[in-house]
DNA sequence: TTTCTATTTAGTTAGTTAGCTAAATGTCAA
DNA sequence: TTGACATTTAGCTAACTAACTAAATAGAAA
């Protein structure tokens, strides 16, 4: 029971509703790709990665320092709801429109992107 | 999207996926019986049950000062996932045990079963 | 080996929420 | 009409949680 009930407080959160939206449209996502396109910082989006991770929504893999995220198919029982969850988000306006996002951010390479995001720490 | 988080946000709470299992294993009982069975105050009992009313996931009707609650099968979005969960509570031996207690709850009249919770109230 | 870098973890804070008691509301019975 | 009663709403409080910054960890480059 507290597994269920922790598997639906996992998404109980926009950003993480969102992180999964993401995770469907896109085969995989780099951490630092996941958290300048959600808009907050690096280490809330770690946080609610983690989250979906223990739960077992998502997986991720490591390629040096790069860690890349996507949705793990290994968990049998979660998949009906993974697919429920898909229907919400393609029938959804507002989330497709928030998606499109995804195209700046996977535009530049992962290199460009983090030096971009480290100048604009260094201003604040 | 801020009704599907808030969908998750209703089921993301143990006593009110426990409500729901109660309601998917008996067609529609009393908020008296529910909140003794629940083992919480009257009026948290009652907050519970408007979080999953004005979601979708439940309907009342009232009979006199009687409120019984009951499954809504009106809101079809919600079904696909009112089936996946059910098929969770069935599976569970923790929950299918915690719903071994309704069958006290629902022995009795709604006028003795309130009787008995007035008597509770008084000696606390 | 040292420095740089991507990510995660730790700690703090403001906002949210489940629990309770008391009061309010609506219905019934005398 | 008044009093009893079932339920809901209001208000309070302790626990929880998403956001942030800083520190720690792990991996790569010089």
């Amino acid at each position: 029971m507290v597994e269920l009930e922790n598997t639906f407080k996992a998404l109980g959160d926009g950003n993480r509703i969102r992180i999964l939206a993401s995770l469907l449209s896109r085969k995989e996502l780099c951490a630092c790709q996941i958290h300048e396109w959600l808009g907050v910082s690096g280490a809330t989006a770690s946080k609610h990665l983690n989250i979906l991770m223990r739960v077992g929504f998502i997986k991720s893999r490591k390629n040096g320092r790069w860690v890349f995220y996507s949705m793990n198919s290994d968990h049998r029982s979660l998949q009906t709801l993974v697919r429920w969850l898909k229907k919400e988000v393609t029938t959804s306006l507002e989330l497709q429109k928030d998606l499109q996002g995804l195209e700046k951010v996977t535009a530049c390479s992962l290199i460009e992107l983090r030096r971009k995001q480290r100048l604009k720490a260094s201003v604040s």
